[in-house]
DNA sequence: CACCTTTGGTTAGCCTGCTAACTATTATTT
DNA sequence: AAATAATAGTTAGCAGGCTAACCAAAGGTG
């Protein structure tokens, strides 16, 4: 009976909002850092992912792995192509997908992004340890997985209407 | 020693990447709900935080509690106004600002929205006990900090160049 | 084989965050 | 009291997420 105004008032939403804050901060941390290489947010994001799963990956895979929606990724490598950073191949054997390859360029800027990356995450997980960081990963695919089941709910509830 | 690879590789920009989305999708839960309304979730999640705050609440305190700044609130409000579900009403000791207050309409929506967010949340946080969200909004607060530290060193860095 | 469905990618346009540059009022300094 | 600085709010325009609607290629089915 004493645990009643804090869960209610004022955890409800401020959790939900304070993962937006603090996504937004840590984004631009990297962003700043990177900023003389001439890469956005979502720029430098796209070619770590890219650089993750290998050259030759479709840009279907991309999105799945930066879990983003096709139309989103898709006006990323129009920049990040014209920035002469990545190259888009047709695939010869399914020609409806693409493949994606890294410049010269690109290459090159690659291994400063990566860099940096390294030293401003590490910056940004001092202070919390290994079983932290976890417990946090796992609590956030928790609420994940409820909201999900909360949005199928949804949807569900409005077909029958 | 076995602990290299999970942290350096698949954690480093997963946990920061997670939190966007997991973020998105806890709102996306209740402006599915909340739909009905014709409420955006930036719409709905600002009549809350008036409500939280209380009628007559200034915009910049506002824009403080939801972590915004001030152009996007404005916009916001214009939308809610235009709605009709607030007034802004200059402050007539300070003609610079404006005080928030709701219209009938604004209350009448204001109980539905309560009800569903609360509903909502109740699901979202579902399967997590008090101790293991406050560990997890501590630990947000923590990175918070450290992107924070990180962002203020990289202005400096370019200060002195 | 012809038709239909599915799938990878694109385009158009909305929503919501941001910064930069502005106005108008208030506070401070001289 | 006049000049200057600071503050509340606005406007314009960018960045990056999304859905809806489309095209073209690939896969199934009668």
């Amino acid at each position: 009976m004493d645990k009643q105004v804090p869960f209610h008032e004022t955890l409800n939403l401020t959790l939900i909002g304070n993962m937006g804050r603090v996504n937004r901060l840590c984004r631009e941390a990297v962003t700043h850092a990177v900023e003389p290489l001439g890469l956005t947010q979502s720029r430098w994001t796209t070619l770590m992912h890219i650089k993750m799963l290998s050259e030759g990956v479709t840009q279907l895979e991309i999105a799945h792995s930066l879990s983003i929606e096709m139309p989103s990724l898709t006006r990323i490598l129009k920049q990040l192509e014209e920035q002469s950073l990545i190259i888009r191949r047709i695939d010869e054997y399914d020609k409806r997908s693409k493949k994606i390859y890294f410049t010269d360029k690109g290459r090159q800027i690659l291994s400063s992004l990566q860099e940096e990356v390294d030293e401003i995450t590490q910056q940004i997980y001092s202070g919390l340890n290994h079983q932290q960081l976890d417990a946090m990963a796992h609590h956030l695919i928790k609420l994940e997985q409820n909201a999900q089941a909360c949005i199928k709910q949804q949807i569900q509830k409005k077909v029958k209407k």
